[in-house]
DNA sequence: AAATAATGACTGACCAGTCAGTCAGTATTG
DNA sequence: CAATACTGACTGACTGGTCAGTCATTATTT
């Protein structure tokens, strides 16, 4: 009983055309031009596809849509990414790929953590809650169980290398006594505020409307709160 | 010009006898088993639902997949549920709403909040994390935006009533001095973890498994870490 | 003119929802 | 207690609309 395969692709037949994505020519030729583009072009999808996928999720939105958005014929579409699935895969590495640099910068530093925090917390809300990177996480966790291989690529890529940097900062940290040692394991629980106010802007936020920056600046003090000791069981 | 043969005719309409659709005699008889199976076919809609719901999502799921895990025809699904939004409506309303009780139970308690941290912190993992409700709020939060209506019915029904008996939960223990001030506020940065572990568990549990008992209790003790009380201070 | 890029009408798969028809079970009659 | 009449829960083939992906054709560049 296969019913709890995922659907069979709607089929993948032969590939006509050689990768026209490839870039030709020398660099020094005039086809220069062309590769502007090309390159242009290719943004023009992405940041269309971007839209409509945040505003209506990976399975309803509709290449249609998206090609007279980017203002390209659809077919265009297929000369730039190989199918609907690619150009998902496209976009979140695109837009989420250039933050961990930035962060493992930050997880090297070796300022207190709790000016650190501080610098985390605006990052995350300047960088991505108040930007299209906001809609690429929610697209992340609400699509990502469906593309399994989304799923490994952005844990491989993106989450494992802030994991780990998140990791070493605790564990410094830790043994500066600024958190407790266990919070090392658990960099999840240092995240969880933000995520969950990006799940709470996208289904409640017309009902209740959350002050992220507050809500960041609280989490921040409870990580921070002057503690005697880790805590060591009795 | 119809195909080779439109269709083999459904055969003649027969149409007994001219509807007389009215209920006739008494409602004294023990139909009562009727009532039963009845309600048992719904059982076993609900769960197939939940099932398909789960592991391809809403779009993907397929009503012929669900009838087919009931135990039933496609149309009789339409015989209980108006469509296949409502089915899912009620799916969610069958699966959460019972917990709101327990949990605002909880909220009126006295205990000192380390206790009832405790308490609430094992509910969610007995009573949410390992079970199927787990399946649904990951589905509240997957599809819940492109269903405005539900979301609201979850935030006025459910989410509203929690967040209102933690607050109070946290006003108190805030006077007590258990918790800074702030955290009222913010009952979101007390739920993040158990969150933010369904989300993880979902998408990178067989990359890097969670611990979520172990998570829970690191969150506590953050929580409720001993803050600037006397007892042999440095 | 040749090569390359772009187009958009078209195809085939797909599936929610419908409804004509069936039949197990219940009520009524002889 | 049959035999007959009737009901409505249940079925599943079918419709209508949708949309990803294709490819013959047209446009643009070199």
């Amino acid at each position: 009983m296969a019913s709890t395969q995922p659907r069979p692709p709607r089929k993948a037949p032969r590939r006509r055309g050689a990768a026209p994505l490839q870039a030709r020519g020398g660099p020094q030729s005039p086809g220069g031009a062309r590769q502007e583009r090309s390159a242009a072009r290719r943004e023009a999808i992405l940041a269309a596809a971007l839209d409509e996928f945040s505003t209506q999720g990976f399975e309803a939105a509709r290449l249609d849509d998206v090609a007279k958005r980017a203002g390209v014929a659809k077919g265009t579409i297929y000369l730039y990414f190989r199918d609907k699935e690619t150009l998902f895969q496209e976009l979140i590495r695109a837009m989420l790929t250039p933050l961990v640099g930035t962060i493992e910068a930050l997880g090297a530093s070796e300022v207190p953590l709790s000016v650190l925090g501080d610098q985390i917390a605006e990052l995350f809300v300047r960088e991505v809650y108040e930007t299209r990177r906001k809609d690429v996480v929610r697209l992340m966790i609400t699509e990502g169980r469906r593309f399994p291989k989304l799923a490994e690529f952005y844990y491989r890529e993106v989450l494992s290398r802030i994991v780990a940097a998140m990791r070493a900062l605790l564990t410094r940290a830790a043994a500066r006594g600024e958190v407790p040692e266990a919070l090392a394991e658990f960099p999840q629980i240092v995240a969880a505020p933000g995520l969950v106010a990006i799940i709470w802007s996208s289904l409640f936020e017309r009902f209740e409307p959350l002050d992220v920056r507050q809500m960041m600046k609280t989490h921040l003090e409870l990580l921070f709160a002057p503690r005697r000791t880790p805590r060591s069981g009795p």
